[in-house]
DNA sequence: TCTAACCAATAGAGCGCTCTAACGAGAACC
DNA sequence: GGTTCTCGTTAGAGCGCTCTATTGGTTAGA
């Protein structure tokens, strides 16, 4: 028999439909007794409103798409928390969809969560093309978290990676650090920020920088490391600045491998402040983002456009903070 | 302007919109010549096929709602692919939704997927009242993954938890441990399971079980092995099986505090083989679950069902397998 | 008493699509 | 030449809702 429809509830109650909808929607002008005829037609039917038909019929979506780039990495679990927190408070539906980092099959998962006509598009951290977005942006608003863009049609949310590495920089200044290396996070996103971060908090203290190229990976952090052990025996850097948490604790098992001792020998901050980083077997001193802050303002960004309350194109970028925990001395 | 609807196509290739209709489904009762106006007048407005209406006028669903208890645990992403995987080859959208681990949210949090309409319903390591669960199966196909249940309405995909410890005592058994300690997961999902698998084994070899109250976090892994070195100095376990991988890194910083080598003057293994485990810093012996396969099984019941191919309940028990990393020694 | 003003309630169109039934045109059969 | 088939195409109803306009009934205002 499928499942009961407003018809249904209508003529369980002996109203019409139209009085229906309005209850369901809470309207103010039902009289008391056939609010309550109707509601318990509805419960003993089980009847619950169709989404979809509702969302066609009223030209209005109450659903907000996101798309995340990995769901292995917990760093987005957080913004979709406080993403969450703000749809559900404003009467928005969050559904979320995975792209796999490959920017083909994100613009395929785009196209499938587009269609769903949602009222916004939060994307995560991915690696869709900048056409692929501004073509989404022309249907509803759209911000784009942890990744910047150019385009001025889109809201973006971001940490400040430069600043946060500058701060990891001088953390390892005032320990006493002079020979502090860098292992980059490569192409992955905001890399060539925390890149630049170091570079100019190295040169402002008068030091001389030492990028290698890496990957936010662990396994790409222990080849890092090998790589640099490899290289200059005589000379080692005395602290690392990794690109991210994982690739910290790749560095880490490498550096540990090799007889050096954290942070006794060699001193090692990460990026990120994953659940990772606060293990206490691992306890890495590392820069936190204010993940549930940043999803927070994504979702806000996204209500405030649909609400028309603003047009211009808003970038926040958020201050980074150093958590020191074991992984850093002094040298 | 609002975005182009099928009508809009049709009149711009001087057809009918139920001709494009049978295009954009890809029909073979379509001549080509009409085909390619049709495409070709598609592509020329940017019409993309709107998923709601389509769904609603069809009475049909391409979407599996996909509950997650927690997003922050990596476990349940590499269950999501599997889901993923199988659901994009049938064609079939996801989408997720998380449900805090609260049975009131969750509640919520479902009705608001139902309320989409999906074709089916997979629940991940969810605390839903059966209840609600049972409600849910009513109205289309649910299948619960990393959670048990005695309605026979609806699917299960889970691991052999109890094999799974079993396995794990064995293991020590076999490098000549003889008092074992098991850190429970409390009340957490599939914890009794993995507790009797324990007690099991440890009677199967003749040895005396002895289990230590704990959770399904670090934080309670530490507190359980401090409580466990504060009672019994003299008499030690030699080694632990720990309720999860994060339990055991809990475990594992508070041996190791106490000055106790792991797996020198203590073997460890966990439970789920997360990411956590095969970090090379940490290398710890564990119980893989196939969650990639658990997943792509959960998504093969509901498509089954979906199908209409299969009616019985199906129960899927996964084999877990022991991966030996560098947490466990000869005692 | 009549009209204006309100109120709860409803009829009916329409959101963007699918689907059934029917259409016309050509081919195939006897 | 008429019948039947086939095939590409279309009209039109309808999916479950919302929304605009309208109804009839009551009350207030003049």
């Amino acid at each position: 028999m499928g499942r009961p429809t407003m018809e249904d509830v209508a003529r369980h109650a002996g109203v019409s439909r139209a009085l229906v909808s309005l209850v369901m929607r809470g309207s103010p002008k039902v009289s008391e007794q056939r609010r309550r005829a109707v509601l318990r037609a509805a419960e003993e039917l089980g009847y619950s409103p169709h989404a979809m038909a509702r969302s066609l019929a009223s030209r209005t979506s109450t659903v907000l798409g996101v798309m995340v780039s990995d769901l292995h990495n917990p760093f987005f679990a957080e913004i979709v928390d406080g993403l969450d927190e703000v749809a559900r408070d404003q009467g928005f539906d969050l559904i979320i969809n995975t792209g796999s980092r490959s920017p083909a099959r994100e613009r395929r998962a785009l196209g499938s969560l587009l269609s769903f006509r949602p009222a916004g598009v939060a994307l995560l951290g991915t690696v869709v093309s900048s056409a692929d977005i501004a073509a989404a942006a022309e249907q509803q608003p759209v911000v784009l978290v942890a990744r910047s863009t150019r385009l001025s049609t889109v809201d973006t949310v971001n940490d400040d990676g430069e600043a946060g590495s500058e701060m990891a920089v001088d953390h390892l200044v005032s320990l006493g650090h002079k020979k502090i290396a860098h292992l980059d996070g490569g192409s992955g996103s905001q890399a060539a920020l925390r890149r630049r971060g170091y570079d100019r908090a190295m040169r402002r203290h008068g030091l001389e920088p030492l990028v290698v190229r890496s990957e936010y990976t662990d396994t790409a952090g222990a080849r890092a490391v090998r790589d640099l052990l490899a290289a200059g025996e005589a000379d080692l850097p005395t602290a690392l600045v990794a690109a991210n948490d994982y690739n910290a604790v790749g560095a880490l098992a490498a550096l540990e491998e090799a007889g050096l001792r954290v942070p006794d020998d060699v001193s090692l901050v990460g990026y990120d402040n994953t659940s990772l980083a606060g293990l206490r077997h691992l306890s890495l001193t590392t820069v936190d983002q204010p993940r549930h802050e940043m999803g927070r303002l994504a979702a806000e960004a996204l209500v405030q456009r649909i609400r028309g309350e603003r047009t211009d194109p808003v970038r926040h970028l958020l201050h980074p903070s150093l958590v020191v925990r074991a992984t850093t001395a002094p040298r």
